[in-house]
DNA sequence: GTTATTAATGCAACTGAGTCGCAAAACTAG
DNA sequence: CTAGTTTTGCGACTCAGTTGCATTAATAAC
């Protein structure tokens, strides 16, 4: 939707998520970038990157705020209805391509679906 | 595990557990009582009860904690596996009864799995 | 009931994520 | 290049949650 502008910021900002290619907290995109930009600006950033359905947006286990790449998803059609794991050692996310069935709750219009898994990832699990 | 003890504080804070029945935000539950104790001891009880198994904590939608009274969960065994619903008009949250099948996912061990649906809930839905 | 022990509480100061307003800088269209 | 609009930096702020420490209250033993 809205209308972005190729700044240097948003480049920066982008290319971490091509070259990392995992789920990123603020909080550690803030400290990637602290030299070169305002943590203001990196939330408002992620907001447009997010309202134009370039990333999603998810709490991790702590409360924090993550965003991931999309992968097929568009501003108008948002498919991140995937679970999202988080290591209890490493802190790390993966967003996961299983698909989680949830059953219509009746008198409840269910607009969308937040499962976040906590355990060992495969690194942390020896 | 903890040792806990029946102060007055405690008694508050599970008699609002009891009559509402339903999830509290600690903000919301802070201001409940914040003229009989403070916010700092509230946020204590919580947690010992909590250790306890006699109530269970999530996330909600905008990333604050929220509990609710467990039913047939102890200190050793939590099955709050259970999915919350918060409704994006009132921010109430239900827990569901509902069981949903997580499949398992190669090379990680799953240790909690936190499902929030959000959308109206049957108040909100008109 | 009194006392000793230990857990629970109050308070004030702090931390850290996220937000806001506004002036300055950077982008884009013409 | 210029005008119009978006984006950024900065500083101050909000608000949830935490910490340390002195004080108070609950429990257990007598």
């Amino acid at each position: 939707m809205g209308i972005i502008r190729k700044t240097k910021a948003v480049t920066t900002v982008l290319q971490i998520f091509e070259e990392k290619n995992e789920a990123q907290s603020v909080v550690h995109l803030i400290e990637l970038v602290k030299d070169k930009m305002n943590k203001t600006t990196v939330y408002r950033i992620l907001d447009r990157l997010e309202a134009d359905g370039i990333i999603h947006s998810f709490n991790g286990k702590d409360g924090l705020k993550w965003y991931a790449k999309c992968k097929g998803c568009s501003a108008e059609h948002h498919t991140d209805k995937h679970p999202h794991f988080q290591c209890t050692e490493c802190d790390k996310v993966e967003c996961l391509s299983i698909d989680i069935k949830i059953p219509t709750i009746k008198n409840h219009k269910v607009e969308s679906t937040d499962i976040l898994l906590t355990g060992r990832c495969e690194v942390c699990s020896i």
